[in-house]
RNA sequence: GCCCGAGUGGCGGAACGGCAGACGCGGAGGUCUCAAAAACCUCUGUCCACCAGACGUGUGGGUUCGAAUCCCACCUCGGGCACCA
């Protein structure tokens, strides 16, 4: 008797049987090449939804089908367990924040394990468990003895509602990344990585990077934002106008309209501005400038075309390319901490300040120009400057050539042009400035001033400074008891401050900021290839074993934050000899979102987040998994919709009953589709057919999986399906028993990676085999069986489809171009045959006119 | 403004420069059944009464014997960066 399918009472067997046999357990079998397949490890909101299905189950997907295809296999899971949603939540239920996380924690973990993902369990990484996170702090202070860790003032992104500076890269718009909040800028004593030594490196090795998306690498690239100009300085004349000794510099990309700077500007937030103007009668329109950008958010910096404003300092810079004294100006829209903070002013090419020149009415000169420019014909060659005003609407900042630009009139200008070459060269030998790069990365601020975070290993003491806490007294634990509900914070917690300066043992006070989370997700990936190491973070040994990580699997939202910082870490932890590889992520796949019925994203927020608990209840888990990769191409972003499901759900049943019947079950299913009547050569064809499409297909579902192409491998698997059952017309006695074992247990291993819950059941109890499928070897095919012996070809007339020809397959081109000729005499009649192409198992076309 | 992607039936999506629409959803009809569900079998891009045929991959050009695919221009949508000097 056939039997039915019933996904909740096999599911569950099987993740028992597989818990009990510690399927999953990592033998690390150094004989076997090793493959590390993992994904971004979630953060514990809550309980899971589609996305992160979609995630794990591609994954999943991919570790389980490796390890068939014979590799050492590292699968691991954890949890990005600190941050700030525990602590909100805590302080709304008057509880600890790990209390939450860990209960969520518990509640995913049965998720996944509900969803019958491959993980080995017993490498777990919970980022706010003290073993983990006591190796957090050591490698800070690895980083600090190495210098790249500073604690300085500046100007900082302060979100109103978490309470807590960000790091510039958690900026979006000016907006918080996590609530959407406007930010406000601050002026405090922050702890920085400095992450911007590894600007230049970080930007060059993209380009090692052949298996990650072209669009993640340009973004990281945009973020790193390498511009290459020049420094160039200019003399600061003293309140009575006469030049000093003490130059301000400027970066600029365009020291080629070095002549046509008219005034000069420094951002209002220039170092030093103030004390310039104190006590003068520029001091209150500075001073209004100053306080106006202070209240400009960074939402309506964004907007971009705002209205410029400035005020006029009162003092004088000379141009050291013609030794001009230029004003001194303050102006909103230039930005403090990019290159110096101060610009060099030439409104004639640049539209900013065009706009600024007008408004505030200051010399427009004109010195670059284009070939068809009205002025061009007055000004051609002429080197003194002649005309210093101009009617434009705007900027001309394309390249053009030169004039009243003195020797070097008549030179070609723009951006990497000569004439900034030969600019920059005389003014380098004047000791004037140099050529340079710049880089739009800041450096990443990690201080944060919340509870639910790893604290920062450091101890203020008034004789000896900031220094780091001792080695052997890591980890500074977290105190556990806090109240965050009555507004206790690290910062109010007398027994955590207080501490002795390890250097000379005087009173001191702890740090009381911890590192932002993103430092926790930075190495957790390190740490699983040697997770309960209790002497260092992780063994170099194993580490270089097992990273880099060979298929990395998450959302395209960390193309920057995430994946930038882990690349940061790496070369940092090369440098400090605890690995040796220079990328931590070989192979990036960036799965598309899934979004809901409407195309929106889903979040907590909104209340469209989609669970699969209901689905997995009713399909099973195995009937979501494979619907979820047969929506779409995993880099694609998805809409979800439960339509599918159903069809996905009849595909497994329709398998469930194949495989049975094939294995010689009684048959009760077919007997409507049998035919008694078949004769012996239909039932040879069929067998051929059949034998071919096996083979067909196994090689194509290995290539689909080789290329993470899913849903195709799944539409390969129902055509083979569809195959069979033309096959299963053929009366159970006439059936060729070994071709219907050999398609019944390749079917099953094909679709086990996807669906194995579904194929462990059968390939046990209907196949009677005794190992586990995670086990078995990934079924082979023969390319010569895959082929027809006779195809079907197009003839086409002047590239038109005209008939089709049944041909063996291996006729000659000859015999081809002959057959497809007589095909088409009448459509040829009359016409001359120019030409007739061939393309083998495909198509002939004759060219006639 | 700069830099990336993507536009294919009613829907999700397939197609090394070579039969557009695989596979699935949805839809229509049928078999089985007292009936229904399930299962099974046909059909299902558009136009045309049918055949024949014509038209069809965002728009317009081009390359080619042949273009969804390659090139150019444009339109629309999505993403990233952005007063970055």
């Amino acid at each position: 008797m056939i039997s039915e399918y019933n996904p909740q009472e096999i599911e569950p067997k099987w993740q028992k049987h597989w818990a009990d046999t510690d399927a999953f357990k990592m033998t690390e079998d150094h004989d076997k090449p090793k493959k590390y397949v993992l994904e971004m490890f979630p953060y514990p909101s809550g309980d899971i939804h589609m996305g992160h299905v979609r995630n794990y189950t591609i994954g999943d997907v991919i570790a389980r089908y490796s390890k068939m295809r014979g590799y050492d296999v590292l699968h691991p899971m954890g949890w990005d367990a600190f941050g700030l949603p525990a602590e909100n939540a805590a302080i709304k239920h008057k509880s600890h924040p790990a209390k939450w996380t860990y209960a969520n924690i518990e509640t995913q973990k049965a998720s996944f394990k509900r969803m019958g993902f491959s993980y080995d369990w017993d490498r777990t990484v919970v980022a706010c468990d003290p073993e983990y996170y006591r190796w957090g702090q050591w490698i800070f202070e690895q980083f600090w003895k190495k210098g790249l860790v500073e604690r300085r003032e500046s100007p900082v992104n302060w979100c109103p509602e978490c309470k807590t500076v960000l790091a510039n890269e958690q900026v979006t718009e000016g907006r918080c990344w996590r609530c959407d909040s406007v930010v406000e800028k601050r002026d405090l004593t922050q702890w920085y990585f400095k992450i911007t030594d590894y600007a230049q490196e970080l930007l060059d090795d993209l380009d090692k990077l052949e298996g990650w998306p072209e669009r993640v690498k340009q973004m990281q690239a945009n973020w790193i934002g390498r511009s290459e100009g020049a420094e160039v300085d200019f003399a600061l004349c003293d309140a009575d106008g006469n030049p000093t000794d003490e130059t301000i510099t400027v970066f600029t990309t365009r020291a080629d309209t070095l002549f046509g700077c008219s005034f000069f500007l420094l951002a209002p937030d220039y170092k030093g501005l103030e004390e310039m103007v104190a006590g003068t009668q520029y001091e209150a329109g500075v001073k209004e400038v100053i306080e106006e950008a202070k209240k400009t958010t960074a939402v309506e910096r964004a907007q971009g075309d705002k209205e410029k404003h400035g005020a006029f300092t009162g003092r004088y810079v000379v141009n050291p390319i013609n030794d001009e004294k230029i004003p001194v100006w303050v102006a909103d829209y230039v930005i403090s901490d990019y290159g110096t903070g101060a610009v060099m002013a030439v409104p004639c090419g640049d539209q900013r300040d065009f706009e600024f020149a007008r408004k505030y009415d200051l010399p427009i000169i004109p010195i670059i120009l284009g070939k068809d420019d009205p002025l061009f014909e007055q000004l051609d060659g002429v080197q003194e400057r002649k005309i210093t005003s101009v009617d434009w609407d705007k900027a001309y900042d394309a390249e053009g050539i030169l004039v009243q630009s003195g020797k070097y009139t008549g030179m070609v200008g723009g951006k990497h042009s000569p004439a900034v070459d030969a600019i920059m060269e005389d003014l380098a030998k004047a000791g004037k400035g140099k050529k340079t790069v710049q880089f739009r990365l800041r450096d990443w601020l990690i201080s944060r001033q919340r509870y639910w975070g790893n604290p920062i290993p450091a101890i203020h003491c008034e004789h000896c400074g900031v220094v780091p806490v001792p080695e052997e007294d890591l980890p500074v634990l977290l105190p556990e008891d806090i109240d965050l509900a009555a507004g206790e914070t690290l910062a109010t917690h007398e027994e955590f401050i207080n501490c002795t300066c390890p250097v000379c043992g005087r009173p001191a006070k702890r740090e009381t900021d911890t590192m932002d989370t993103f430092t926790c997700s930075s190495w957790y990936y390190l740490r699983y290839t040697d997770p309960h190491n209790k002497e260092l973070p992780f063994d170099k040994d194993k580490v270089n074993r097992y990273m880099p990580v060979d298929q990395y699997i998450g959302g395209i939202e960390h193309a920057i934050l995430h994946l930038l910082y882990s690349r940061f870490f790496t070369k940092v932890l090369r440098d400090l000899d605890l690995l040796d590889f220079d990328e931590p992520f070989t192979n990036l796949l960036c799965q598309g979102m899934v979004k809901d019925e409407h195309g929106e994203t889903m979040s907590k927020s909104k209340g469209n987040v989609i669970a699969p608990e209901d689905m997995i209840a009713k399909y099973g888990a195995d009937a979501v998994r494979a619907y979820i990769l047969f929506m779409a191409p995993p880099d694609k972003d998805l809409q979800w919709s439960t339509d599918g499901l159903e069809g996905m759900w009849r595909f497994l049943n329709k398998v469930w009953r194949m495989v049975q019947i094939l294995a010689g079950v009684e048959d009760d299913y077919s007997a409507n589709n049998v035919n008694n009547e078949i004769s012996d050569e239909q039932i040879k064809k069929l067998a051929s057919d059949l034998t071919r499409e096996l083979n067909r297909v196994v090689g194509k579902v290995t290539d689909d999986f080789e290329k993470f192409g899913f849903n195709t491998a799944i539409a390969a698997l129902m055509e083979l399906v569809n195959t069979t059952n033309a096959y299963l017309k053929v009366p159970a006695d006439k059936r060729d028993a070994n071709l219907c074992i050999e398609v019944a247990e390749k079917l099953v291993m094909m679709l086990s990676p996807i669906t194995p819950h579904f194929s462990d059941e059968l390939w046990h109890e209907v196949l009677g085999h005794g190992e586990d499928l995670n086990d078995t070897p990934w079924p082979d095919y023969d390319p010569e069986l895959a082929k027809a012996s006779e195809v079907e070809i197009v003839v086409q007339v002047n590239g038109k489809i005209k008939a089709r020809v049944n041909v063996p397959a291996d006729i000659s081109e000859d015999d081809a171009k002959e057959l497809g000729q007589k095909t088409v005499a009448e459509q040829i009649e009359g016409k001359t045959v120019r030409k007739v192409i061939y393309v083998p198992g495909k198509l002939i076309n004759i060219v006639a006119k």
